[in-house]
DNA sequence: AAACACCTTTACGTTTACGTAAACTTTATC
DNA sequence: GATAAAGTTTACGTAAACGTAAAGGTGTTT
């Protein structure tokens, strides 16, 4: 279910397969922001939410810093005035771009890896041409085979 | 042109907007391999390819090491034995996957960012609402501005 | 009540990717 | 030939993102 209430660390931990080392650390940097029962953390689906942006964010190479801005903006956004709003419109602006870089580093990375697979194809046709040859010749000259 | 021949530190450092402190910094970790004249670096259109190709995998999340590693497994490849080469191919084929995970990430993250860009400007059309409101009503009552 | 799993804080250690400064040499320019 | 511009090595410093103890608090199971 998506719809339990709250979370362990651990739960957490083993569902994104993170330590919980890492989680205490997002805390810490202000980024998750679980309520306590006594001195145990409990985590909200929105904390949940937020590590799953955490993480995307970083396999995107964001760092933390960069996403707990997005994550305050967005914050300071809801209680909106009219000037944080267009704010946050400026930021996702920027954020698209950068998201059309990446679009575009990944299709250059995979043309360039196609041609390298490519490349590596040919050169293994071209030896298993050559072990062909050889193994024709062999059976006509067989003692062309070690020669020491 | 790009068919220059060779480059100076500087030159490279300016074309690429990195600091030429980070271009030795990546020939000390073996990503670049200039020649010298004397004490002074030289670098080739090789190196040039590298290191757009070095900055290009730091934009997309990649660490300098696992660049190298894809580097050093390339040129290996060109002194191509078949294992290497079919090492080479499975290696292609992960890098693969992890830019499909990548455009999956982007994707995601670009669907937010919509709805996101969505909210607000709703936000800021209810509040556009509000002062035209509040603007014929002053008309009507002009006593009600500014009660102290 | 002992053992065990799970949680906590505190705090020092580590790796990556450079920044920054010092002190020096080589090359180009006036 | 002096001076500036660009290059060099050496080496210590730093921010980010955790790892890794150490030392201890809950709680539930046997």
């Amino acid at each position: 279910m998506d719809t339990k209430k709250t979370y362990s660390i651990s739960e957490l931990a083993r569902e994104f397969d993170v330590t919980t080392r890492s989680v205490r650390f997002y805390e810490d940097q202000g980024l998750l922001h679980p309520s306590r029962r006594g001195q145990t953390r409990i985590f909200s689906s929105k904390d949940r939410v937020r590590l799953k942006l955490i993480l995307r964010g970083k396999r995107m190479g964001f760092s933390l810093a960069e996403t707990k801005e997005l994550f305050d903006l967005w914050d300071e956004t809801l209680h909106g005035n009219e000037k944080q709003l267009l704010l946050m419109l400026d930021t996702l602006a920027n954020k698209q771009e950068q998201l059309e870089q990446q679009k575009n580093d990944i299709a250059q990375a995979e043309m360039e890896i196609d041609t390298a697979e490519a490349r590596c194809r040919e050169a293994l046709a071209e030896l298993e041409k050559k072990k062909r040859q050889q193994t024709r010749a062999n059976k006509k000259q067989p003692e062309s085979v070690e020669q020491k």
